[in-house]
DNA sequence: TCCTATATACACCGGGCTGTGTACGTAACG
DNA sequence: CGTTACGTACACAGCCCGGTGTATATAGGA
């Protein structure tokens, strides 16, 4: 295989090579701006493969959504060297080349809140406030519903204006970050949590109502 | 005119009927998503007319972004009757239908940095944030740029989490607008009525800069 | 080895899009 | 009235896009 002299193969891993092309194309250039053909071009697919795998484009624009879904956030939910609080502000370490969110970018771009893929970015939206809930909980916030939502609409907000910005907007949210976490979490040490350790089950963890 | 037998005239305004146009339907579908025949259908104008008041769909969106300007958020912060944190925090009561900015929704569609669009959507983002900062200024804070570009996030991070929800998210953005405001004045001066939302108590944490 | 799933090249279709050419009305204003 | 700028109707060019038809080649398991 390896482009042979008469019709090059590139193997059996086409729909692998058509995702991966798929999340750099739509990051870089966007969902409508991507040509199928262009598209097939970058994986080295045949466009008869494509459509093969996928049914339409907007199959395959939602697969590739599908494809966040698994790792909401990896590396900072999941790492266990922090602290509750730390992994909340390790939420907003983003580098500043970090593109727009892609579930922001398909429902906007998509315009229809019917589309498969505008109900995962709902999705995804939602699992990622639960992810800061759950964390915020775990901090011991007194609402940590509420610090959840925050913390996600900061993300969010951080995202976009980076987008139309050009720049980094990130480290604003996460001052502003800060600041909610100080003021939800009732009684640990005002200070900074330099070596405080204490993992998770320090907390005294009250139930949180609504 | 208005419907002769004939021919029928719309008058004079074709420019201004298209630019209302342009207003509702690329609000409502998207810029990509609205076709040029559909607007001048529309607009009730002749296609040929659109093309020689707009050389090019490009420029029409771009003057419709441009029509935005002037009225930097009217209404909030032209009101004598609020007291700037009263107008700060009005920023944030936008009906729950508002649509997604259009500066965001442009750049995000267009996905060209190099785009006029574009660039008036960064004019806007600046002048809504200089608007904030200079409003924060009037409130006392003590440091004014940084509450108002932090209010500026907050608004886009409502702005784009509502569109990609379905729900509402300026409430959320409000409460976090309060705890930040109130972090940021000194003196709180006890004038109007306290309108604290939901948010937890006003415990005068001294706000925490990045 | 054969068989089947997978991949390929390439032409093509229908449709929508932006944008134009042309010939023709008609409103406003001197 | 006559001139002129504005508006209209309609067809069409040219392009790109999503998607398909067809015939062919290859990899890998049985």
């Amino acid at each position: 295989m390896e482009k042979g002299p008469l019709g090059r193969r590139r193997g059996r891993g086409a729909r692998e090579r058509i995702l991966s092309a798929s999340q750099q194309l739509f990051r870089d250039q966007g969902i409508n701006r991507t040509g199928m053909d262009q598209l097939c071009a970058a994986a080295q697919v045949s466009k008869r493969t494509a459509y093969q795998h996928f049914t339409s484009k907007d199959e395959l624009v939602a697969e590739y959504l599908r494809r966040f879904d698994p790792d909401v956030m990896p590396g900072v939910f999941d790492r266990t060297d922090l602290t509750p609080r730390e992994r909340l502000l390790a939420a907003f370490e983003m580098p500043a080349s970090t593109p727009l969110c892609p579930y922001i970018a398909a429902a906007v771009e998509l315009h229809d809140p019917q589309h498969p893929a505008s109900q995962y970015a709902r999705d995804y939206k939602t699992a990622i406030a639960a992810r800061l809930t759950e964390t915020a909980r775990e901090a011991g916030a007194t609402n940590p519903e509420q610090l959840g939502e925050q913390l996600a609409l900061l993300i969010d907000g951080a995202s976009a204006r980076t987008r139309v910005l050009n720049g980094d907007s990130f480290p604003t949210a996460a001052a502003i970050a800060a600041v909610l976490i100080d003021n939800a979490i009732p009684a640990p040490s005002p200070r900074q949590p330099s070596d405080d350790r204490g993992t998770t089950g320090s907390a005294p963890v009250p139930v949180g109502g609504q």
